[in-house]
DNA sequence: CTCTAACTCAATG
DNA sequence: CATTGAGTTAGAG
């Protein structure tokens, strides 16, 4: 019987806390989630974690205060609820290029002037929320910072999204393979040492042996890489009713517009961009800039977007 | 074997 | 729920 054996599903899953955080928050259609939807989705697929939470979960929330591959950004004030999102930094995104999701060749830290800046923009954000707040209750606010969108530019070249391990793995229907402890690999020390990366163990014929995996599937099928803009519908939590605009008034100094918001991919690619975006930057009004300063997009719309969303 | 990422425990806000 | 620190464990090279 392939069924994982009680035994299986005890075992500890060789993955490190930082590991399943990132897939949890990979395999979201925002690739953020409030800490409630981690621990749900590590639980979901992971046995071995529906014990013991109190352990664990205590670890997992150091890991993310702790490593700055993990930013805490505010709830948006349409969107009430308890606790903050997690979404990985984006240039975290390829941590775990060496393969394994166990232990990352280096910690990934950001300078401490990124880091600074990256906060300075995120209190600024949640500024924007309780701004927009108050702005809801009738307190009037000082005038702002509106800033028009750019003019189009002409089509950009498509920009490549790095390969990462962590992005490739999730799928809602595949199963999360179990990679080799250093001694099991001894173990085994047959041949053929090919890279152990995620995209090599996906690669492997399906058909065979599918059952030394440990867990999993889901049912709902979330698209891996949500560049339409056509909202995403799905998402137990996250049923979205298009925010009302606040008046173009309502910013602070530092702020970044927030009716300027919906840039859905689709809204820019109408105004002449073609850039993939970041599914923070159709979700969520916060945006710190920090977030255009990476290679992460072309270098002409890194600019272009900066200077146009940057703060003043 | 060494280095250091990852984990645990625990105090504090 | 989030942050921080100190001490331990264990993977990678």
């Amino acid at each position: 019987m392939p069924r994982p054996s009680r035994e299986q599903c005890e075992q500890k899953p060789p993955y490190s806390y930082i590991s399943l955080t990132a897939m949890a928050i990979w395999s979201s259609p925002e690739k953020m989630l409030p800490l409630s939807d981690i621990y749900r989705f590590i639980t979901d697929r992971f046995p071995y974690y529906r014990k013991n939470t109190q352990r664990w979960q205590n670890s997992l929330r150091h890991n993310l205060s702790f490593n700055d591959c993990f930013i805490k950004v505010p709830r948006r004030p349409d969107r009430p609820g308890k606790g903050a999102y997690w979404t990985l930094h984006p240039q975290a995104f390829d941590m775990f290029e060496n393969g394994s999701l166990l232990r990352r060749r280096r910690r990934f830290k950001l300078k401490k002037n990124d880091k600074d800046v990256l906060n300075e923009e995120l209190a600024a954000l949640a500024n924007i929320n309780r701004f927009f707040l108050a702005q809801q209750q009738g307190i009037q606010v000082n005038d702002g910072y509106y800033q028009s969108l750019p003019p189009p530019e002409p089509t950009l070249p498509q920009h490549q999204l790095v390969n990462s391990p962590i992005r490739n793995m999730i799928s809602p229907t595949t199963t999360i393979p179990i990679p080799k402890t250093r001694r099991q690999k001894q173990d085994l020390k047959t041949k053929p040492k090919k890279a152990f990366t995620i995209e090599n163990l996906l690669r492997k014929d399906k058909s065979q042996t599918n059952n030394q995996n440990e867990i999993i599937d889901v049912d709902d099928s979330e698209p891996l890489v949500t560049s339409n803009s056509t909202s995403p519908s799905h998402s137990s939590t996250i049923s979205t009713p298009q925010p009302k605009l606040p008046p173009a008034s309502t910013l602070l100094p530092g702020a970044i517009p927030f009716f300027q918001y919906p840039h859905t991919t689709a809204a820019l690619n109408q105004m002449g961009y073609d850039l993939p975006i970041h599914p923070l930057l159709m979700m969520n009004p916060l945006l710190p800039s920090s977030y255009f300063q990476h290679n992460y997009y072309p270098p002409t719309s890194q600019n272009q977007l900066q200077s146009n969303l940057r703060l003043v």
